[in-house]
DNA sequence: TTCCAGGCGTATC
DNA sequence: GATACGCATGGA
């Protein structure tokens, strides 16, 4: 059963929800700018909004820092994806072995609503390259701008302009996709209203943008729940379990699939 | 020093 | 369509 309840206390906001995890939502490789600042709390932004917000000792109890009942209806409970019941989910993923215990063991991992541009520009950063040199990377694009720019804010950038990122070979593929969404070839809500499919071959016209890249983009920026992105992780959970391909129990939700699988291979389920 | 990281573009068959 | 290789950077 899914609960999600809140209530103002103070200047916070106090969420019940028992299937939330920080660690497997913020810090799993979906978003690159939360930070734990202590073993309970983490800090981060979507757009320009902050928040700090905490674990409670109470078994799925959480505290919103200084965070308004209209800001928290507005931005937070859609960004964490709160009217979602993932029990549903994860009970649907029981029937095939590997998946109930990866859903299982990640069972409060939720797939973020986080921005379309950010998460197109963050996963362009991300190929062939590793979790903590990515937040670095999008650390000094967004210290330099005070912010994570939008595609319009870097409308003038080159690969020299943006040397100090040190992203490498991707500097060129971020200019590419600023331009190709600057000129309005691309729009976030074009992409929004295609299928999966159509909206993977309109991710792919930017340079550097490949299959994986636009599977993560649609997943965690346009909640395409049906998008599988394959990353190097993922292809050996494929190989080892899956060779034949994904079990029906996935189907809809393969998304949300790979990222319980992602975070179960990793963690050294092989 | 060599290998690897939430891959992709290009050349070649 | 599939396979091989180079690519910037930096940590292990």
């Amino acid at each position: 059963m899914n609960i999600t309840d809140f209530f103002v206390q103070g200047d916070d906001i106090i969420l019940h929800q028992s299937e939330l995890d920080l660690d497997q939502t913020l810090d799993c490789g979906q978003a690159f700018r939360w930070e734990r600042i202590s073993p309970d709390t983490y800090h981060g932004y979507y757009l320009n909004n902050e928040l700090t917000i905490s674990d409670l000792p109470e078994k799925g109890v959480f505290r919103f820092h200084n965070v308004t009942e209209e800001q928290f209806l507005a931005i937070w409970f859609d960004y964490f994806d709160l009217s979602a019941d993932y029990s549903e989910v994860i009970k649907a993923l029981s029937e095939d072995e590997t998946l109930s215990a990866a859903a299982g063991q990640y069972s409060g991992t939720r797939i973020l609503r986080q921005d379309p541009w950010e998460t197109i520009s963050s996963f362009i950063i991300s190929q062939n390259n590793n979790i903590p040199r990515i937040k670095l990377i999008i650390s000094r694009l967004c210290e330099h701008y005070s912010a994570y720019p939008t595609f319009d804010d870097m409308k003038a950038e080159t690969v020299e302009t943006l040397s100090y990122l040190r992203a490498g070979f991707r500097a060129k593929y971020i200019v590419d996709a600023v331009l190709r969404f600057s000129t309005g070839e691309l729009t976030a809500d074009g992409i929004k209203a295609l299928t999966t499919d159509a909206a993977r071959d309109e991710l792919m016209k930017i340079k550097g943008v490949g299959p994986k890249v636009a599977d993560c983009a649609l997943l965690f920026g346009f909640h395409k729940l049906d998008a599988f992105p394959k990353d190097v992780w993922v292809k050996r959970v494929m190989s080892q379990y899956y060779p034949d391909g994904l079990p029906e129990c996935t189907k809809g939700i393969e998304g949300v699939a790979q990222q319980y699988l992602f975070q179960y291979i990793r963690s050294g389920n092989r």
